[in-house]
RNA sequence: UGGGCUAUCGCCAAGCGGUAAGGCACAGGACUUUGACUCCUGCAUUCGCUGGUUCAAAUCCAGCUAGCCCAG
């Protein structure tokens, strides 16, 4: 009998595109768009290419209905808004820093997704994003790098827990992104040449701090920019609108500074020199091992401090209170709490966490 | 009220008779399934104001205005 296979649909490239492969591969395919978020003004604003509004809804059904495959809308929103949505808020009003997107795997795409799939009988989700999963002598499920190292996601994914990833099928990982617009022009796909993703797709005009006043009826309170010494240089707007290593919308002081703390208790803002954004240590909690069950002491690895940081090596140690420490050879620019610490292992992803603090 | 000094883009600041450097900020774009960073492009027909000298002035001269400092 066929396997069942969920395939989470955007109506982007890649995840049409993994329907497609994976009913080539003999599955028994069902197309859903999850409806996460959505409102007016993010509808417009979707036709740039974003990854749950309502051209999305068309689009996915279309290609659903190209491929021959049956096609649901779920709703999402109240998982979305719980997880994700009050975390972004909450973590920026403590002046962190929250990858919303990967919250949303986790617990969105993955956790709420999985289940309903399982209720439809299914044996896997799928989805179109850019990783492979393999499994370790040890029986574990890893994610291992996409075919195209430029085009990586496995960092947005080093939460996913065993059991789901022992449930979830990656097939555009094992090709690059030319290849994956290449098979959407040969079965006649017309998002094709659709742009990808970007910015956070529940704030498509990128004005975050906007987002939190209007989602949470508060205003930001004003503060102090001041010097690591604690010498007063103006005015910030409240402390959401800032992150480690911002530059922008600082204000003039003659040479360029760069956020280099947040300290939401005094409410103040630390500006400094760019050299003063390097640091060594990284502290993270919360962590999620993947393909090892756990760190041995003194472990060497590679790790990526954002989603677009190169990695770099260094050692890592877990101590009784679960909280991991990772030394890096080289300075590191602009760590940044609330952002995820994700080791690999040449190709594979080891394991990951929040990043609480630096060193 | 005498004497001296200074007035160039939002800020800092080159220029010293030959037709307005640069830095910061800012704006737009690129990059990017997070926030940032980074990169590219743009940004004073005009030099406090008014006259004068000169082929030619932000650059020299005079007056005016403003700010700063010293003397009263």
């Amino acid at each position: 009998m066929k396997k069942k296979v969920v395939v989470g649909m955007s109506g982007g490239v890649d995840s049409s595109v993994a329907a497609y492969l994976l009913k080539e591969q003999g599955y028994e395919v069902i197309g859903v768009t999850m409806q996460i978020w959505q409102d007016q003004e993010t509808e417009i604003l979707e036709e740039q290419g974003g990854c749950c509004g309502l051209t999305a809804v068309d689009d996915a059904r279309r290609v659903a209905n190209l491929l021959e495959i049956p096609y649901y809308v779920m709703n999402f929103k109240n998982e979305f808004d719980q997880h994700v949505i009050q975390n972004f808020v909450d973590e920026y009003k403590h002046g962190r820093t929250p990858n919303p997107c990967i919250r949303c795997n986790r617990y969105v795409k993955w956790e709420s997704l999985l289940q309903r799939a399982l209720q439809l009988g299914a044996d896997y989700i799928a989805t179109g994003h850019y990783a492979r999963i393999v499994t370790t002598q040890e029986g574990r499920y890893a994610l291992k790098l996409s075919a195209t190292h430029a085009k990586d996601q496995t960092y947005a994914l080093y939460n996913l827990t065993q059991e789901q990833l022992k449930r979830t099928l990656m097939p555009v990982g094992d090709y690059t992104k030319d290849e994956i617009r290449e098979i959407a022009k040969k079965i006649g796909l017309r998002t094709a040449n659709k742009p990808d993703s970007q910015e956070i797709c529940f704030v498509p005009d990128k004005d975050y701090a906007g987002f939190i006043k209007e989602y949470t009826g508060e205003e930001s309170a004003p503060g102090n920019f001041v010097t690591p010494d604690g010498r007063i240089m103006g005015k910030h707007q409240g402390i959401m609108h800032y992150t480690i290593g911002q530059r922008k919308g600082l204000g003039s002081f003659g040479v360029p500074v760069f956020v280099s703390e947040i300290r939401p208790d005094t409410n103040e803002v630390v500006l400094g020199s760019n050299e003063a954004l390097f640091q060594n240590v990284v502290l993270a909690d919360n962590v999620n091992y993947m393909a090892v069950a756990s760190f041995p002491a003194g472990m060497q690895a590679m790790a990526k401090i954002r989603y677009s940081h190169k990695g770099a090596p260094c050692r890592v140690t877990v101590n009784a209170d679960g909280i991991l420490r990772c030394t890096f050879e080289e300075p590191q620019r602009a760590i940044t709490p609330g952002q995820a610490l994700v080791l690999y292992d040449n190709e594979l992803v080891l394991g990951g966490g929040t990043i609480i603090g630096r060193e």
